[in-house]
DNA sequence: AGAGCATAACGTACAGTGTACGAAAATGCG
DNA sequence: CGCATTTTCGTACACTGTACGTTATGCTCT
């Protein structure tokens, strides 16, 4: 038995398991950016061979398709109970929040189109609301691609924004307002100037007000229960 | 003089050039997806070695950037001239259709920044149509957050569909519908019977609905020319 | 014509990527 | 204990972006 003998710490050695390899990933391009996530940095920060991965996992592919699950799992599903505009905006929301999260999630929409179960699970949930609140068949439809792009592309302009939150916007548009100073987009420079770069701004806030808009009108699709109607058939 | 020593077919040899490098660089991108997109896929379609692309650019994230500016320069740019409402239906069907013919330009957003001067250009005159429309500065701000969510959130979503353009439905519906029928997902099945695989069906006639919605909505925003009015202060 | 030089293209090399294939170790069970 | 199953790993291959230094090409000025 001499010292080499000794496996130094292979006491309480966390054994590996498919939702620890998940679980790590999404730490990973959470913290790095989905580029850092690579088999050989995944194998690193669960202290295993890049190759032992490949026993709960069949390829990358199947790492990525199962994280964007994962986000979705986060995603607080809306209930029939509450009020559909109100469940609608706590979903959107939360969407979004998600998205914030995990960024990287809004780039693998695109390439990746097996959704999981969480996801479907969410699409169900949210078309149930819909139906629920009154909307036909095909309008259910209309509205909720009208929602989901709205919040899939605010998601994707805010993370394409390029200061991340509380850092001095200065330090962003100077370099900016420089090429804008030769005279050419006037409009950009204004809309900089008197509202942009204004102290309290901060782009997050036009979500509500776009969701509102949004909302507002689905509502008017909604056929009216007109009180003296009759609530049969 | 010997035959060795002509160099064959180096007549009517195209130089290189970085036009040619970048619109080499989103015709493979375009055909093969951006992930094909490499410094030796690129060199061996210029007929050229891989080093040499960099006398014309400094890095791959330099063609990244480029590519996604020249995107934007396909955008027909809107004018102050016509109706504010028209010349926002044609831009968002232009920027959509952009988008359509360069989907890797959707993840792209996400990850790269600094916006060229084809996409400030563009910026600036969907601005500059906004404020001519009556719309302050703050409310055109809020807009335009709402109509490129919209825009690109749509763009994002069509581009995650599983088939594009005129295959069959049931190709890639049926593996999907089995899972289906375990009978989790009742509102799925029901939108995807009642409505999706319809025979008419087309995800991207959604478009015009919810910009429609988006539209009427912002008319709403405009203060009226009450026509008794006073034009002054 | 020839010298000199800027432009343009290239060869080689290195660290890093996903993963196929098969061997090794660890674990559980009789 | 022996053996089988589960889990982990070593090695290797083709591919990526690009640093660094070298070669070929073409133009200008004497």
């Amino acid at each position: 038995m001499t010292a080499e003998e000794i496996p130094e710490a292979a006491l309480d050695r966390v054994p590996l398991s498919r939702e620890r390899v998940l679980q790590s990933a999404v730490t990973i391009a959470d913290g790095s950016g989905i580029a850092a996530l690579t088999m050989r940095s995944l194998a690193r920060a669960l202290d295993v061979k890049p190759m032992s991965l490949y026993y709960y996992v069949a390829n990358k592919g199947e790492i990525l398709d199962a994280i964007i699950d994962m986000v979705f799992g986060e995603i607080d599903m809306p209930s029939t109970d509450g009020h559909w505009q109100s469940e609608m905006r706590r979903r959107a929301s939360s969407v979004r929040q998600a998205l914030q999260r995990h960024p990287w999630a809004i780039g693998l929409l695109e390439s990746r189109s097996a959704p999981g179960p969480a996801t479907l699970r969410h699409h169900d949930a949210t078309l149930g609301v819909l139906r629920n609140a009154g909307l036909s068949v095909a309008l259910t439809a209309h509205a909720y691609a009208l929602l989901d792009s709205y919040i899939y592309g605010f998601a994707l302009q805010e993370a394409a924004l390029p200061f991340n939150g509380a850092d001095t916007a200065s330090e962003v548009t100077e370099p900016i307002v420089e090429l804008f100073s030769a005279g050419d987009y006037p409009h950009l420079v204004e809309i900089a100037a008197e509202h942009v770069l204004q102290p309290g701004y901060d782009f997050g806030d036009e979500f509500d007000i776009g969701l509102n808009v949004i909302l507002e009108a689905l509502a008017r699709w909604i056929p009216k229960d007109t009180g003296r109607g009759s609530p049969a058939a």
